[in-house]
DNA sequence: TACTTTTCACCTAGGTGCGAAGAT
DNA sequence: ATCTTCGCACCTAGGTGAAAAGTA
């Protein structure tokens, strides 16, 4: 999934198809904190060749970025509380500013080894189909119109012009920012996936791609 | 102080200068709640008098609603946390609906007396000096200006022919959204409270007034 | 040129007082 | 008539992609 992290405040950026998970298994009278990190795929950037549609490696990624965690905000909450509805990380946001600590998130890390949250009982998961590429202009017509008809702000780009193809309808049958169970990937929408759009693991110009993992921390 | 609980949505109402409290003497380690709660200063309702510029007895107050509790949504928070800024219940919201009870205040109760947090080691404060008065439109121009100067969401009415008098510049000398410790009042702008407003403890047409209270529910 | 940062029109979501419309 | 409720213009606050402006 490409994520757009270009154009205005290259500060922060939210995620759009947002990281929503579904937990089980945890004591519920247990208070826990639940983060999430996100990890480099390689250290490579990429570049989207056109003619060919494919992206070519187009260098080595900027300087390792420190390790940072999201704890959502509604940490620390009972086992109970979490395990009661889909936890969304919706209002994670995607930087590449490394002086940014103000729990945002964005990963340029070397390793691509999880290791960032450091402490006792903690118990993490990583979600491989979640992995997503981050990009200066979205290289693919089927993305912008997906990020244009299923974002609520960007509303303003909707006109009904650019909806033209058969995949509106496909597009339309599903409900409006209610992805699905784990997360909202292209997997979600018949057609794209197999169509293999260029969104696999790779980078754009100048921001990286990664592995975005929920983290849970056992706390006393 | 009056509350503008009138116009649009009688349902959910901000009150306006919010209540703002700062606490001290917690158990920097302990988790605890804190809550709200507001209780009528008497049972009656009033009626403002134009030309004698005085609130007239008008009947009996509506039906004793069952009493309700806000919970600060930081809650649960250590008491190092709660004790390290002021807690401000900006959030909370008046209605007079009595099916009302998504978190929302408003009383409009017969006794005087607090007895809503029930529970274990539960603490309560009341302020006599955040008392109120809800209406259902503002008797008082200096009120009314006071409502649209200091208030952002009403920037809206803020043309320059309202301000006029020599209070406005008091008025601006005061930090924009920011009251003093306790609660803001009418007392922290000077040559108000002391002209003796008619915002004392009273009703108008069909709302309560009531004295807002902290309760600070002290659990393990 | 090639890449980064800022700006902007256009949205969502929600809080104001006020005036019109409804209800009794 | 009086009282309640609804609608509305006008704000705050913030999230979009696209295009302009800045930077080397």
């Amino acid at each position: 999934t490409q994520v757009d992290l270009q154009g205005a405040d290259l500060w922060k950026r939210r995620m759009f198809p947002a990281m929503r998970v579904k937990i089980s298994g945890l004591d519920p009278h247990q208070q826990y904190y639940i983060a999430m990190d996100i990890i480099p795929v390689d250290n490579k950037r990429y570049r989207y060749v056109y003619h060919s549609s494919k992206w070519m490696v187009a260098g080595n990624a900027d300087s390792p970025v420190p390790p940072r965690v999201y704890i959502h905000p509604d940490s620390p909450a009972s086992g109970e509380t979490w395990m009661r509805q889909v936890i969304s990380f919706d209002k994670l946001k995607l930087t590449n500013n490394e002086l940014d600590d103000q729990g945002h998130e964005y990963g340029e890390d070397l390793s691509p080894v999880k290791a960032v949250p450091v402490g006792e009982g903690v118990k993490a998961v990583s979600f491989p189909e979640t992995s997503f590429t981050t990009v200066t202009a979205y290289q693919n017509q089927q993305i912008t119109r997906l990020k244009i008809d299923r974002n609520p702000f960007a509303k303003g780009f909707r006109d009904s012009g650019r909806n033209r193809m058969g995949l509106e309808a496909l597009v339309e049958s599903y409900a409006f920012w209610r992805p699905s169970l784990r997360t909202l990937t292209f997997e979600d929408i018949p057609g794209i996936a197999k169509q293999g759009c260029p969104g696999s693991p790779s980078i754009l110009q100048s921001t990286a791609s990664g592995v975005p993992s929920t983290h849970a921390h056992l706390l006393s």
